[in-house]
DNA sequence: AATGAATGAGAATTCATTCAT
DNA sequence: GATGAATGAATTCTCATTCAT
């Protein structure tokens, strides 16, 4: 039914309604906010919604996507952190939390949603297991050098050690309290360089 | 409206109607639950609902409350773990994976509810908060024995050792796969050990 | 079904629910008062209310009664106020007006009711006969002594200047207004006076 | 919610709906009329309704307001009647009376509903204000041209004079009998000529 | 007489989606 | 492309009354 847009005003017109349901969603929650709500902000008729998207779900799952692959990109560590391995899990956990901090109102719709909408889980959990793996290669790295204790199961280990980071983004964003990021940053560097068995 | 029952009989009934909407609230989840599914299971009419419970949210808070008493039970170590430190958390984050398995769908509902509902919410974070402070607690007694990190704050230590189990459990759940508890239970032993800087 | 009651508990039982939905009803009009209120009040189970009256609306119709003979025996004027025409007027309306002080509240919720309660409004009405039928007596008194209009139709005047006063004493008791009964009894005797002729 | 219609065909539905809402309240009354009487009775689905009205309160104030402007326009006497004072009150009180013939079953449903609507309460009695002061105004110019008797309260004159009226029209649509209002109101003109001094 | 648990019919309202213009 | 009117299924909650104890 929703087709993409062909003409310039058409693209225009599909940018503000993303925008819209955005700010919209991270106001209200998702099953707070109407389609109509989303067409007000977005200075369109309801029925003009519906030429662009095929319903409330799709334009999430639009969302969705467009919030994970940022999430993907803003935490990618890359050459940026120069060889210290200490060094390159801060920044990552680091990049991770602050990309939360941008996001997290988003965020936390999508927990919402993916509780009932099977979509929406699936691709939080698919996002996840997409850092999981790379946690996990970062580790097995290590231990290929022998900077990291080579008995550990990397698997098990990188998709704990990433839950603690989840888990400390998830709750601080629910808390909603003003937490010092620095000090949990280097506090969850140091669990993670200590449970990997980095050398001091 | 709803009161408490004085008799026998009225005592009865609304602890059918708690048991038939919890059955029914982790087949269906709380959203597509109805009042009247819970009152058909406990084969009572509607208005029999309404004698006991406001509404839906009131009878999901009132599971909800049951719910992390006995959790809070269920995985508390106490003398039984005896005195080894390592031994002493391993057998609390078994019990506490142990308890999750058995509760773990309707932790799921709370977690949908506590994403719409405050008071759900609030609950939820308070119950985590305690078992942050009972694990807070704990490392200081160890740091206080020179057994742990003496230089480690215990706060933040503990409560992202705690969400690192809490995750676990939470995605392990929500990926339905047949997780092995007894490795992964060792693995985050590892992890805390480590992190507290137990000697091995 | 409602049974007067034979013994002298069963009596009392049965006043202190008159009583207990006599208050009920002024606080919260007809429609917003329920059965298990007044027996709340009255301080007997739901079922107990049943033994005593078959319905709300039959209990309503007892105090309803009541209420009529009440004002009626209240705003009888008979030996009480002297020969002088113009000063039997006047105490006729001033006793009415201040029975009306005294159980206007209750008056309000019979008008709310008779709009609905066939049953009430039949005996609103016929009340309201009553009262008409003893102005209409009164002045064709007047009239045969030479002292009122002979020419004016007894009837239609009657009711006229009846529904003069029932109205002034409905509208203050709606406007809730602290309103100078003196001076507006003075102002109704006089039209009275004027209407059917009595020389000043 | 209830938005304004903006297209020609939105105006005409809620027209529909309006005129439907009298036909059935003046039917059923206020308590025993249902939204989807309504909404079936102007052939529309009950969702219509609620595009154009936010409840079944809402659509009745509406008609109320409209009710009473008509009211006012339709017993207004201005240059009509003439010179002659008697026959200005007579003709208002003809009009008034023939206005309530026309609209009386709406009236009753006013009642009504005022007896547990504030917002109704409110207009109705503002609306009485509005015909009390005109007579105030008519009686104060009497007066000052002589006519009538400057000794007498104008505000309190007018407001139980006017009350005579509207207890006739109320009463007599209660009672539902085919009065003579010819009669009628040559009998209330009749007092009110003689409570105000107009010289026969 | 008194109790209070149980009943269930009934009505208002919401909002995602469709479709004629 | 854009508009906004129209749809109607679906669910909550109330409360007068009954009846077994």
């Amino acid at each position: 039914m929703s087709a993409a847009p062909v003409t310039e005003r058409g693209r225009r017109t599909r940018d503000r309604l993303l925008e819209a349901a955005r700010a919209v969603f991270e106001e209200r929650g998702f099953l707070e906010t109407r389609v109509s709500d989303i067409a007000e902000r977005a200075n369109v008729a309801i029925g003009t919604f519906y030429t662009y998207f095929d319903s409330k779900d799709a334009i999430f799952v639009a969302l969705v996507d467009a919030f994970i692959a940022a999430l993907y990109e803003q935490s990618h560590v890359g050459e940026v952190a120069g060889p210290d391995p200490r060094q390159r899990i801060r920044t990552s956990n680091a990049r991770f939390v602050e990309a939360f901090r941008r996001h997290g109102n988003l965020y936390g719709v999508i927990v919402q949603a993916a509780s009932f909408n099977d979509e929406v889980r699936r691709r939080r959990l698919a996002s996840r297991s997409v850092f999981i793996e790379r946690a996990t290669r970062g580790l097995r790295q290590l231990q290929a050098q022998g900077v990291a204790d080579p008995t550990l199961d990397a698997d098990v280990t990188a998709a704990l050690l990433c839950g603690m980071v989840e888990n400390f983004v998830e709750r601080s964003h629910d808390l909603g309290l003003p937490f010092d990021d620095e000090a949990a940053v280097d506090a969850m560097t140091e669990i993670w360089a200590r449970a990997i068995g980095l050398a001091p």
